[in-house]
DNA sequence: ATGAAAGCGCTAACAA
DNA sequence: TTGTTAGCGCTTTCAT
């Protein structure tokens, strides 16, 4: 490994003047610059990260931490997470707590100690996250956090188009089919459904429970949902929903046809299962690229950048799981559809 | 941020032993590690690795680049990957090349850099890495460059189960549905099949081509399918299955009855797709930790390990896209299975 | 068994 | 404009 003290040698000037070349152009004299440079080139020299962010007290490098790196939802953020990072000359450590939040306290400790913010995709609360990262700049996925900046889809508007969507298909007794308890977004959309239902007339809300994000928590809700007698219902996210229709298509029930189904997060999932889901979107990568926008935007010495969004937009995308009441097969069937 | 010095001054020695009793604590007399580990476990000390690295030549931290980070294959990998190096108390730098050769070459260069080595995980050749890489440290997951470490999943005998059991189902003439020209699994693959299409009298592999790794390479495949009047194929992957099932489907060919399809890697969504896919599985997670092992391994000052396998176990997972020849509708209706 | 001290490669005062 | 120098936090001889 090449050092910066053989680039000095070579171009018969001292450390610091190789430094200053390459963090401040200006300060040195143009030909000292380019003999400097030429040196760089030839030798294939690369500033050690480690020892530089050792003496600067940065470290070039942030964390991400998921809680499952090979859940779409958050393999689409860690995807916008390294892209944008990697545009901006910033390194990402990864990790994944496996949904364990004492994992995860753990890990954002260790994360925090090698890196310059971290940022934290964390759907259930974590209170005591802030206090193990103390005061270095973080950022919260879905989520809110005292004195942590924080970022996330306006889901609020996703369940107001989709409540728009089953009414104007005739549903008015509609279910929720609830995330984890303690999710953050789970909350947030019950409130937006709390918010929103009043505006349609005669619209009814069934809490259908909490159920765990995935395709079990789906499988479990299956019960419930028939026990509701509702014609439609919104999952808490795309793999619930699916979860759900799956169980729901084993006990005899078709979707749409006797039941729509409207999933969250609008993953490639929805567009390969059948039916294809309606779902609400919002896109992961820009959510991903923005939180680190945040994220560098709050560490020193780096050039101000104009406002990042705390907010992103949601769109409905209508597939096959939704459809209009009457197309629900009467009790009796042979009259017809 | 706490440092060794507090730790040190809380304990009330000095930081040479603060540090003897965390990297080798036989050589600290036992009182004197309770002091040392209680006064680092009140202030809430973690090393700072980018020191101890600066220090020892190293920098703890590997590199993982894979070409599609919300690629299910990729980030069960990526999983792996992690967290094994996480249980060894080394950091990975995260990246993806979006399935862009070129990207690829750059980033391995400053991937390279800032690590101690890399896992590389390219599934097309890219001959150009080893001379971007020089002497560090390459692992290579499903690719082989001379020079470098290798491993992968036993994807031959995933073949041999998998046309044993379409043998055994009483399909005769079986298609292959190809991956991207250029792809070291879709190669050995085909070897695969050539090898043991012989052992089962009477079996004859039709080539369907090459297809991009994708639901539209799926997609595309599936005029090429119904052509040549095969009862069987068996995927790339499950991503090509589920296109080739799903454009199938809209055709009017229903699997498995018309048409048996096997898939490749199950990743999870061969479970959540109809029908749910009969698809050859390797340990995904386990690919990436002993990628790691592999990779740690070589590594400078580390312990020596225990002999890593460079082939891992497959095999396959019958669900419902595969089913027995006879349960094929035959061609005028009416008279009976 | 423990401590003092010398650096790892680099940046940032401070001097010249 | 350029060089000298003092560390960043840590590991590791070498003494004690």
């Amino acid at each position: 490994m090449v050092t910066i003290r053989e680039v000095a040698a070579a171009a018969g000037v001292s450390i610091a003047t190789v430094s200053r070349a390459l963090a401040d152009p200006d300060k040195v004299a143009a030909g000292t610059r380019d003999r400097v440079l030429s040196a760089i080139d030839t030798l294939g020299y690369t500033p050690n990260r480690a020892a530089s962010g050792l003496r600067a007290g940065r470290t070039n490098t942030i964390g991400l931490l998921v809680p499952d790196l090979t859940n779409p939802y958050f393999s689409g953020v860690a995807r916008g997470v390294t892209a944008q990072a990697t545009d901006e000359g910033v390194s990402v450590f990864v990790t994944e707590s496996r949904e364990d939040p004492a994992a995860e306290v753990e890990i954002l400790r260790g994360l925090v100690r090698q890196t310059d913010g971290v940022v934290l995709c964390s759907p259930r609360a974590v209170h005591d996250d802030r206090g193990v990262i103390g005061p270095r700049p973080l950022v919260l996925i879905n989520n809110e956090l005292p004195g942590a900046q924080s970022i996330s889809v306006d889901d609020r508007h996703g369940i107001r188009e989709a409540l728009r969507h089953l009414y104007a298909l005739g549903h008015r007794r509609i279910g929720y089919v609830g995330g984890p308890s303690g999710s953050w977004s789970d909350r947030r959309r019950r409130a937006a459904l709390a918010a929103h239902a009043p505006e349609l007339a005669g619209v009814q809300i069934v809490d259908l429970g909490e159920h765990e994000a995935t395709v079990q928590g789906g499988d479990s809700a299956a019960g419930e949902v028939i026990a509701a007698e509702v014609t439609a219902v919104i999952a808490f996210n795309d793999i619930v929903a699916v979860g759900l229709i799956r169980r729901l298509h084993r006990m005899g029930v078709r979707v749409p046809h006797e039941l729509s189904v409207v999933g969250f997060d609008n993953t490639f999932l929805a567009d390969l299962v059948t039916p294809a889901l309606t779902t609400v979107h919002g896109d992961l990568e820009t959510l991903g690229r923005r939180a680190t926008d945040l994220l560098l935007g709050v560490l020193p010495g780096r050039p101000v950048r104009a406002a990042v969004p705390h907010l992103l937009p949601a769109r409905l995308v209508v597939r096959d799981s939704t459809a209009p009441l009457r197309a629900r097969l009467p009790a009796g069937y042979g009259s017809g559809s």
